[in-house]
Formats: C-alpha cells, structure tokens, sequence
DNA sequence: TTGTAAGCGTTATCAG
DNA sequence: CTGATAACGCTTACAA
C-alpha cells in the first residue's frame, strides 16, 4: 500500500504553494491557467486524491446523507433508494443506507448512531414514530425529510403517495369492468406489528374505495371489508379471513387488495375456492411492488412513484441541508393506475358471467 | 441548530485539559474513576457528540466500511447487507451501501468514486469483472471482499456457494420423488446481459444436475436443457424457449429452475400448456430468494445462507483492514434444500401418474 | 493521574 | 495571482 498523497506532496512536486494546490484544484477563480495545468497534471501523475476527512473538518459539511432503510414490507424502498442515490450523486454528494434490521429501538436508535457517523443529512423511510425520530434528530441538530405514508403526526416534511385518490382509481377501473361485489382486503394493523403505524395509508385506502362506490352509487357492505391478520408475512399461503368469508357463500366478483404483497396469498386462497382470476373475480392491488409481478396473473395495481419520492426527498434534503426553510407538511405524489391480466376484461374471457353495464372507458396507462 | 460542542467545550466545562476528557470518553486505563465519571456526566449534559471525521483524520481509520450492491437481479443481496451491517455495527463498524444503480462503468466506477469516501474497505456483491474492480482497488489502496459466484477469474477474497452442491442437492430431491424426465431450466448469458460475467454459477448448478443425473443412472438427455433469453427480466410473462420445447411433445415430470427469479415465468409457462405443479411436474428452484414463497405453488428450492455469507465477509473485510493476510480464493458456503408445495410428493396427489420408484428418504430441511 | 502541544490534510484569510 | 499560516476537533506522546 502506497502512502497516502497529500496536498504537501503535490505542492512540493510542483513547486508552489499548497494554497495554490487546492485552489488549482478546486474551482477558484485566482489562479492563473498556466499554473491550475501545471499542478492539475502533477496531481495526476501523483494519484493524488483529496481526503474527505480533512475536507469535512475544515468545512463542516460532509457531502454526505443517509437513508434509513426500514425492516419490515419486503423492500418496496429499494427503487426509492436508488433514485436518491443518483439523485445525491448528480449534484456530489454519496449516500448511505442504513438498514434498521432488527436494532432495537428501530430508527430512532439509528438516528442516534448516526450522531458518529460523517453525514449532514437523513431521509427516514416508513416511519410511523416520527416523534421519536424526530427527538434524536433535534438532539443531534440532524435535518431530515421522511418518505412515510403510516405515521398521522407529520414532524417532518414528509413524502407519500395519494393514498385516497390510488384507491379511487383502483375500484373506479374494478367498476368500469362491470363489477359490482368488491370485497376490500386490508392489512389488519395489530398492537404486534407497530412498524405500521397508525395505519394511516390504509385509512386513506379505505377511504378511496369507498369514494369510487359513492361516485358509482353502489352501497357500501361492511361484510366486503375482509382485515387480515399478520399482513405482511409472506409466508403465509393462504388468508384466513378470506377463506372464512368466501365460505359464507358471498359471491364477490372482483377484490381491491390494499398492499400488493398480500396478493399472493389472496389469489391461492382464491384459487382454492375455485375461483379465477380474472375470469370470476378481476383484482387490482396497490404499490407497483415486485409481488404485482410475480403472481400469476400479474396483477393489475396503482403504482407508486417511487424514483420521483427518492429524488425529491434528496432535493429537500438538501434544501434543508443549504439552511432553507422546508415547511413540515405532507408531499403527496400522484399514482396511476397500471393494468395487467389480473383486470382483462371478463367478457372477452371464456366464461359467460353476469354482466350488466357497459363498462366505460377510463383513462387508464398501459403497464 | 445549537453550535456543536467540540471537546474543549466539555473540557473547559468539566475544568479538566482536553487530553483528559478524551481518555475519560475512550476507554483509557489512565483516567481516575472520579474524573471520568464527572467529565462523562459533562459530556452528556451537554450533548457532546464526538466528531468522526476529526477523530478520523486524526487516527486514519474511519471504522466505516462500504458495500457496493448490484443493479440487477432483484435484490436477493438485500438479506446479506443486512446481516453485514449487523455484524459490522457489533464491532463498532458502520457500513455504507452504494447501489450500482445503472451508474456508467458498474462496479468498478463506484469503487473509483469510493476515494472520496470515508471508507476503509468494499465489499462488492456480484462482480463479474473482478479485474476491473481489483484495479480500482489497488489504485486507491482499498481493502475488499467479493461476494460472488459468477467470476471465473477470483481477483479478491471470494464468497459464494456450492452451487454444484447445491444443484446436486435439489436434483436428488425430484429423482428421490420418482421423477426421471428433469429439465434443467437455464438462465442464457448472453453478451447483452455481461451483469452476469462468465455465468460461472450456471455451469456449477448444470455439472450438479449432472451429478444427481449420473449417481441416479439416468441418461442424460441435452435436449432437456433449457436456455432462457432475457432470464432475469421478471416482467416476462413466459419463457419461449421452455413454450417450444414443450409444443414438441416433449413429456418432462419435474424441471430444475436454476434461479428462482425465473420461476415465475416457468409456472406460468407450464400452467398454459396444462401441466400442474406439483402434480404432473415437481419443480426445484435455486436461491431462496423472495420470489420462491409469492409464487403458486411455493418453491422448494435451495437455500444460500446470505445472511452467513455477509457476516464472513464482514470478518475478512475486517482482518485484512487490520493488515492481516487473507487467502485470494473462494470461499464456499454449504447450501441446503427447502421444501415447499412445489415438490409436494405426487402419489399423494389426486392425478395417477406414472410412478416407478419408491421415493427414498433424504436428509431435508423444512421450511 | 493529568495537562500541554503537536499534528492529521484541508480550506480560507491574510499579506505580499 | 501566489504563499504562509491559522484554524477545524480529535488522539497521543511527552512532560509534569
């Protein structure tokens, strides 16, 4: 291993100072062409690379943020993540992520770490105790921006998706198919699963669906609302509540499935009640999450956008970071609705089933 | 924001030299029990976080390290960042993850860019092109660890798995099941998807099917494999090449799915000619990854013991950070199989099929 | 046991 | 335009 190069060495190579040296290599205006040429050549032929460490000492600023990567939900963030990160890139500042895996006291503890670690910045993901997090960042004199739809306390800017206006579009295109039943499947928050909150994007959800039934004058039955337990498992194989409703004997012709990482359990359970998708029953999720893609029939779900929420966390971040005032609010990204074959039109399917209404077209985008 | 308090803050506070509120925070044997406890309880009260970067400049070791993440290939690696940056944080070590993220260059760029950063070693995950990445290394003076099976030319201190092992593990299983008819479904490098290297892996996995072929006594039949274009493009809802070897007549009773990530597309495939999983063809993945539970029926497939795999790494990183010499080869882990509904046992199931051989036991885990 | 002081590699502020 | 030089906050000889 080679010793380090330093600024001392490249100014003695080229015999100036070592002012000279750095304002060469920075962008500083006083410094004649002649010489930036010159040193700028002996620093490469050196390998000379500036240190970070000693530039952040000086400075105060590091260059650098952090994400706090959550624990549970099986990694939707991760195209968050990478949008930040070239989002950071783009402008010189490195990111790095900090999984929560299973420390105790979840983020705000790794807020609380972060006070070691050289970063002039956080962006918290899926946080539903803003007030802790929101503690250790004060403590630290930290800036942060949460990218969280769980939490009902906003004690950060905070970026989400419309939760509502998603749902919406999702029962809207179910009833624009001609179905009338729709059951809504929900992830039942429990007192055991607290990395969820307040639950507040599945009462946004709910909320969505029962506008599209509005809007379509369709009753609202309370019996089509089906809360699971232990939601986001995905071990799991099957959905006992669903499983007890459909054995009632309520017909559903069509199901809103709140988190497309409960899909896959659903459609088995579906499937083991001899009903098909799409043919008996259309399903459109919610997230545009890498389960919509696996199941079968890939599902039909409203997409979150997830690489515009990465990049303008950065860019608030970075607001905040430069001293700028950032109002403690939501920011809500539109969804939109992307169709698969989990939603094909029943009528062009096979089977022959009740069909009372033309379905009307909507503005839909194709996946 | 509070100004931050430096040490000489908490020294002039506590009315004892800086030296001394230094050792009283380390763990220096030379401190008086009375003097630390007081400095301690000074530099709580006050809030003193110590710089990392003054103490980094100082010391020249950051007791960060760095993990550069892959671009492709849905995210299995995520098991084994977390399980790194575990082990990293139990011995004072933070870890920092730089995703790839489409970024020109790949790894190799990353890791250039990485003399920036405050790092004192990589870990790279899934890098094909080892020499490229060993240069960077070299140039910045970077300790690094490959977590890698698809590199032929071993450049650094590597770990994966038995792929052939493994392979071997899971064809036994369909033979153990009386199948005898077993394609090998193959991911094909081409040289548009060079994020998979040599396909190193693949060639593993294919002499395991051939093992379990050869101990069994079953012929090998070449047309039985199957070369997938595109493999690791999830959206893909079938694969062609399995589509035109089944129109052929082709009547195959079980299939090793050498990626679980194309699992998907197979079940789709093989549903759409008629054929049920697992009663007309038992299928084995590779990997243990998300995708074998949210497909239907779930996977029986072959665990690679990520979370194993990031903490060694870790601990190599760690010991050649400390200058001690670590062997550049591969280091290989044990792979186990899981079973799950894909290869529940045919006899069992309703359709009479062909069935010659008693299922002998093996030594299986359950999920 | 404690204090003083010398750096670590930069950048910024002065004089020249 | 350029060169000394003083910080930045910390650790660690060395001295007391």
């Amino acid at each position: 291993m080679p010793r380090k190069v330093t600024l001392a060495d490249v100014s003695r190579a080229a015999e100036v100072g070592v002012a000279t040296v750095s304002r060469a290599l920075g962008d500083h205006p006083d410094v004649s062409e002649a010489t930036r040429q010159r040193v700028r050549a002996v620093a490469r032929s050196l390998g000379y690379r500036p240190s970070a460490t000693a530039r952040a000492l000086r400075t105060g600023e590091y260059r650098a943020i952090s994400v706090i990567v959550p624990d549970a939900g099986w990694g939707w963030w991760e195209p968050v993540v990478r949008a930040a990160f070239k989002a950071a890139a783009e402008v010189g500042y490195y990111l790095m992520a900090h999984p929560v895996a299973g420390t105790k006291g979840g983020a705000a503890a790794i807020v609380e770490a972060l006070a070691n670690v050289p970063t002039d910045g956080v962006i918290v993901i899926g946080v539903p105790d803003q007030d802790g997090v929101r503690e250790a960042c004060d403590r630290i004199a930290l800036p942060a921006i949460a990218i969280d739809d769980t939490s009902r306390t906003v004690r950060f800017p905070t970026i989400s998706a419309q939760n509502r206006e998603g749902a919406r579009l999702a029962v809207e295109h179910l009833i624009s198919l001609g179905r009338r039943s729709i059951a809504l499947l929900r992830p039942n928050i429990g007192v055991e699963t607290d990395n969820w909150g307040d639950g507040l994007f599945i009462d946004h959800r709910t909320l969505g669906y029962r506008d599209a039934l509005d809007s379509a004058g369709i009753a609202f039955d309370e019996s089509l609302i089906i809360d699971c337990t232990d939601p986001f498992n995905e071990t799991r194989k099957h959905w006992r509540e669903l499983e007890a409703e459909l054995s009632t004997g309520v017909r559903i012709d069509a199901m809103f499935c709140a988190a497309d990482t409960m899909a896959a359990a659903a459609l088995r359970t579906l499937r083991a009640h001899g009903l098909k998708v799409p043919e008996d029953v259309s399903i459109v999720g919610f997230d545009d999450e890498r389960a919509a893609i696996l199941v079968d029939p890939q599902l039909t779900t409203i997409r979150q956008p997830y690489e515009e929420m990465g990049c303008y966390a950065v860019e608030l971040l970075l607001r905040k970071i430069q001293g700028e005032h950032v109002d403690i609010r939501r920011y809500e990204f539109v969804t939109e609705l992307v169709r698969r074959s989990s939603t094909d039109e029943p009528e062009r399917l096979a089977k022959p089933e009740a069909q009372r209404n033309d379905p009307k077209p909507v503005g839909v985008q194709q996946a």
